[in-house]
RNA sequence: GCGCCUGUAGCUCAAUUGGAUAGAGCAACGGACUUCUAAUCCGUAGGCUGGGGGUUCGACUCCCUCCAGGCGCGCCA
């Protein structure tokens, strides 16, 4: 299609005698108004700006070439003002997506734009101090969703969840479960200032006090907090992991911080920097010139007390995910490390990576609403509503549509109220909803022996399908491919939900007007046909979103 | 003070990256079940896109400025 406007700009150019434009990118959209054609192109009223005709002599010149090339595919094609081409084609071309849907079944939508590309997205990435709440689940499934939409426009997709098993904050960590548990055992000692409050910690003082009784009754040597350390923070990755696997988030990857510093691969990458000018002494403490690339001030990698900073593990970090071999690094973030981007920029140049290799997805915050009210959280704080909490309270299903359906980008509320509510009020059960009612009426076809023929589609008549609701769906579910690209390219995985909404919408729209099984046996194939294909694309691109597709509700 | 994000219907959010008449849901009002599931559908009403200026054929979208909210601005992670 782009190509065969392409040649007719080529040969309007020639008849002009033009000699050379470059030729903006033709854009082709689905116009929201039927009134606007199946496609649209605005490549006249682009053109116009570049060379000095008007747009609408460019546009009819473009549809006389065209119409005289294909004459078959559409029925017509016109030119509005003050420029737009827009492209209707025959029903026949409508039909044959019905087909397609129907071959492809768990394939169609997906696409090869990324070309085998290989991507590392890492998300959630929780120090191992706390259970994780709301926020992080937020953060968990957008990247869980949209790793799972990159994959289906044909990149290779690795996910990984980088666990910062190093450093001061697992030290209180520690320390506050240990005097925890030594309080438990009645000792009178303080409570550190910058202690994690939380009850779990004090549960999980319990959990050692129970399996290893007074053992540790006042004692506070290196090995003590040593293995305070480690319990407490392997106890609360697992569940984490526990916590993420029941919300369907799955990771291909671990990966240790502490690693970093066990196969010696942080001070190595620092060296690099140094050798290439980027890092200087000052007061004592290491410098990274992140200045130098834009950031707003230099950073330390090296510390005065010889200890290397979060940072420059971090830098590490991204530089072994390069040297693993991904060319793209996708970062999901919470909104509140946003001045972080900056100076992880400054390194990936600094260590000689292409700036744009490197994304970050901000997640704003969430605020979770209930009764009307706002439920604040914060982990030191210790006053919170975990992931935990939340399954338990609305399920997987709705916690995770809940999350996708804004955008990341920007600051959403999550009413508890809404999302408890198995009424309209709810999107996810409208879209389930959909679903359920194509499965029960497949299951009525069968039992009226209306059995649906997968691959024979020239026993079944789809000129049959020419209402107006019939004609929507079908263009609907063509543009699916297209939102599945649009989304992996613009790292959005919200579209999907809107688009499964407004997918579920019209098939809601369709059910209400028309029936399906009826006495004409041609028709009912037809229309059993046309669900079918709702059904398969409905359930891809809840299976996008992880979202269950359920047959009977 | 500086930086990032946000500001759209009473509420929660969209708007195909600069396109055509700014759209959905909820809430309000009025309708539709002898039917393949009413967890649904149809209709009515609701807007100076925070304010002001600019860029052009065309701006919610880009630039400037002001206002309001959120978040950052450690030799913490």
């Amino acid at each position: 299609m782009q190509q065969l406007i392409r040649d007719s700009i080529l040969k309007y150019l020639k008849n002009k005698e033009i000699d050379f434009v470059s030729i903006p990118v033709i854009m082709l959209t689905t116009p929201k108004n039927p009134a606007h054609g199946h496609l649209s192109t605005n490549i006249a009223l682009q053109l116009s700006a570049i060379i000095s005709d008007a747009p609408s002599n460019i546009a009819q010149f473009i549809v006389q070439e065209i119409e005289k090339k294909k004459p078959g595919i559409f029925d017509k094609i016109e030119v509005a003002s003050p420029g737009f081409i827009n492209f209707y084609f025959k029903n026949d071309v409508l039909y044959n997506i019905l087909p397609e849907i129907i071959t492809k079944k768990s394939q169609f939508g997906h696409s090869n734009i990324g070309q085998g590309e290989k991507v590392l997205v890492e998300f959630v990435s929780v120090n191992p101090t706390g259970p994780l709440h709301i926020g992080h689940g937020k953060c968990a499934v957008v990247g869980d969703s949209l790793s799972k939409i990159l994959k289906a426009a044909g990149y290779e997709v690795s996910t990984e969840y980088y666990i910062n098993d190093h450093g001061k904050q697992i030290d209180i960590l520690g320390e506050s479960v240990l005097v925890r548990y030594r309080q438990l055992l009645g000792e009178d000692i303080e409570f550190p200032a910058n202690g994690y409050q939380g009850n779990y910690i004090v549960d999980l003082a319990k959990e050692i006090m129970n399996e290893y009784q007074e053992q540790f009754k006042g004692k506070n040597d290196q090995d003590t907090i040593h293995f305070f350390k480690d319990y407490a923070q392997q106890r609360i990755l697992k569940d984490i992991k526990e916590d993420l696997f029941s919300f369907g988030v799955q990771f291909d990857n671990w990966f240790s911080e502490q690693s970093l510093y066990t196969e010696n691969k942080v001070h190595p990458v620092i060296e690099r920097l140094k050798k290439e000018g980027f890092v200087y002494l000052n007061k004592g403490a290491l410098w990274f010139k992140s200045t130098d690339f834009g950031d707003e001030k230099d950073r330390v990698v090296i510390r005065k007390d010889g200890e290397a900073t979060y940072f420059a593990s971090d830098i590490a970090y991204h530089d072994d995910k390069y040297k693993r071999g991904f060319n793209i690094l996708i970062d999901i973030w919470g909104a509140d490390h946003h001045g972080y981007i900056n100076r992880m920029k400054a390194a990936i140049q600094a260590l000689g990576y292409a700036k744009d290799s490197f994304q970050v997805l901000l997640v704003q915050f969430v605020t979770l609403l209930q009764g009307g009210k706002a439920v604040g959280m914060s982990t030191r704080g210790g006053q919170f509503i975990t992931l935990k909490d939340l399954l338990k309270e609305v399920g997987k299903d709705v916690a995770r549509y809940f999350f996708l359906m804004y955008s990341h980008d920007s600051h959403t509320e999550f009413d508890l109220d809404i999302a408890k509510s198995q009424s309209m009020d709810n999107p996810v059960f409208y879209i389930q909803y959909a679903y359920a009612r194509i499965c029960s009426i497949i299951e009525k076809g069968r039992s009226k022996n209306i059995i649906l023929i997968d691959q024979k589609k020239e026993q079944i008549d789809l000129k049959l399908l020419d209402k107006k609701e019939e004609l929507e769906l079908i263009k609907k579910m063509a543009y699916f491919k297209e939102v599945i690209e649009r989304s992996a390219l613009q790292r959005k995985p919200y579209l999907i939900a809107s688009y499964l909404y407004e997918l579920a919408s019209l098939f809601h729209k369709y059910y209400t007007e028309y029936k399906v099984i009826s006495e004409d046996r041609e028709l009912s194939e037809a229309r059993l046909y046309l669900i079918y294909a709702v059904k398969i694309v409905l359930e891809n691109a809840l299976t996008l979103l992880g979202i269950q597709a359920p047959e009977k509700m």
